[in-house]
RNA sequence: CGGGGUGUAGCGCAGCCCGGUUAGCGCAUCUGCUUUGGGAGCAGAGGGUCGAAGGUUCGAAUCCUUUCACCCCGACCA
């Protein structure tokens, strides 16, 4: 049959950056759009973005922070105020300098009216550290106005080289928190609070291990004093930077000159962080989890949870299925499950079951003429594949339970993948042979930026981060020999 | 920015090298009948400025020139 072919997904094995694509474009999450690196987000894919938005939006709000909206342009001088900033930034900046485009005169199209030059030019934000700061500095007065926390959800623009449907796109949607607070406590603990908020959430509701630590220097945020990162594993054995949230020090206060009296009339800089993950975590998602007949999703951020395919010869079968069928929906539907019934005429069932599969529908039920006599529905788990013909007696809460079995297993699984492709050596020649076969590899670093150019330039693997947990023996860096105060762990990364 | 590739129906492609009836195939769509427990079958129908602009020619999807766009692989980055 021809149309077999028609959404036969690469194998992981046989081309894992094809399978990812292909997988994008299938599952109807994204596609490429008629503008270059930009991405059109399909309503399956915006679907889940939604659920990841507001599941992160109230823990949000559980911490204390409030939602704003600041300008997509930022005037030029903005800029360029925190030196570091303007140094990471600049290369990938898209700059608007006209406003008005007319006729053009010497043919049919239009062009930019070189009269309609913009005085200074507008930069679409990369990031809004610089007209947030610039606006806080005229919201902060008092130590009594502090601390200000705040988040946006925004899209921002980062012109790069290269781009990938969700993992890296010229146009992509995000959220940031900048926070200023009174004391450089304060603001650091905010920093790791947050971080600890991106870890909960990829855990618990992506189901995707992650590692919590700090970044190297030559890894941090342009214009940061320290970087923390949530680092997770793809399952082709390379690293994906999760969320991160930087500890800014003074830096942006001192370059905006936003400063507060603190309980003695004392005028001091504030100090601040900020914080942020992007639809990348759409990439993390897929590739944690999902295999070679589609999507797997977590059913904490699955759409729809429970497909219901009914399986009939003609339209009195359908009603009576329909009939069996319904108090099910709605007893799902009470517990708060999302349940798609899929009783249109024009697809057959094998062909349901494929493309619930390639969608990553949790849990599937089907139910026909043999069901219907023996009171029973068949309960397939996208996670194993499984198939098992149940009674309908108690099924939604058995269907409840299996969720949360779900939930857990593909969490259990990505953690024992993670496992077994976590390794530790002490040798460089060891690392480099080791790097070939991906995963993370845990080794001592002497903490020097030259070393670690040396590592990326020979192996292209970088240092994903400073592990906050784990193992902190001292030892000898693998590659100089010098004195490290624990290990970090090392990848490739995406 | 370097290397490679692709633009022909909604989608996926063939045709191009070697110019020549009305530009073809699969899927999808529409109609009818039969089907429905893992991507249905038969019959019929509709759907095209061949990426764009110039040129060569009696004649261009095909040859030449210019140009635009997108994709993939690197270097840069979330």
């Amino acid at each position: 049959m021809a149309n077999i072919e028609l959404k036969e997904l690469t194998k992981r094995g046989e081309d894992y950056s094809q399978w990812y694509q292909d997988l994008v474009v299938k599952a109807d999450l994204a596609e490429n759009s008629a503008v270059r690196g930009c991405m059109v987000i399909k309503p399956y894919g915006y679907a889940i973005w939604e659920k990841v938005q507001a599941q992160l939006d109230k823990m949000f709000k559980e911490t204390g922070h409030v939602n704003a909206y600041f300008p997509l342009f930022i005037p030029k001088s903005f800029l360029s105020k925190e030196a570091e900033h303007v140094e990471g930034f600049a290369k990938e900046c898209a700059v608007v300098t006209h406003h008005r485009l007319m006729k053009d005169p010497n043919g049919t199209g239009v062009v930019v009216d070189p009269s309609a030059k913009l005085e200074e030019e507008l930069i679409v934000r990369p990031t809004s550290e610089t007209i947030i700061w610039n606006t806080y500095r005229n919201w902060i007065r008092s130590y009594r106005d502090l601390p200000l926390l705040i988040n946006q959800w925004a899209n921002v623009v980062r012109w790069e080289m290269r781009t990938r449907l969700f993992l890296r796109t010229t146009e992509f949607l995000w959220q940031e928190g900048h926070t200023a607070h009174a004391t450089k406590e304060e603001a650091e603990e905010e920093a790791t609070r947050m971080l600890n908020v991106y870890a909960e959430f990829a855990e618990k509701y992506m189901a995707m291990p992650v590692v919590k630590g700090v970044k190297s220097a030559n890894e941090r945020f342009a214009g940061a004093l320290d970087t923390f990162t949530i680092e997770a594993l793809m399952q082709d054995g390379k690293a994906l930077q999760s969320g991160t949230s930087h500890f800014l020090g003074q830096n942006f206060a001192k370059a905006f000159d936003v400063m507060f009296a603190d309980k003695t009339g004392k005028m001091e800089h504030v100090w601040a962080t900020s914080w942020g993950v992007s639809t990348r975590l759409m990439g993390a998602l897929i590739m944690s989890h999902s295999d070679d007949n589609g999507l797997v999703l977590p059913p904490q951020l699955a759409p729809i949870q429970v497909v219901i395919v009914p399986i009939y010869k003609n339209e009195d079968q359908l009603a009576q299925i329909t009939t069996k069928i319904t108090p099910i929906i709605n007893e799902l539907k009470s517990l708060g499950i999302s349940v798609k019934y899929d009783d249109s005429d024009n697809k057959k069932p094998g062909w349901k079951f494929a493309e619930y599969e390639l969608k990553g529908v949790p849990v599937r039920l089907a139910m026909g003429g043999r069901d219907l006599e023996n009171g029973t529905v068949e309960v397939v788990r996208r996670d194993t594949l499984c198939k098992e013909t149940r009674s309908i007696e108690n099924i939604s809460q058995y269907i409840q339970d299996l969720l949360n079995e779900i939930q857990q297993n593909i969490y259990k699984k990505a953690f024992d993948y993670r496992t077994a492709h976590t390794i530790t050596v002490d040798t460089y020649e060891e690392f480099k042979e080791k790097i070939e076969e991906g995963g993370f590899i845990l080794a001592h670093w002497d903490g020097t930026t030259e070393t670690e150019l040396k590592i990326k330039e020979e192996t292209k693997a970088t240092i994903r981060c400073i592990p906050f947990d784990g193992d902190k023996t001292p030892g000898k860096c693998m590659v100089t020999g010098k004195p490290s105060a624990q290990r970090v762990l090392m990848a490739r990364a995406y």
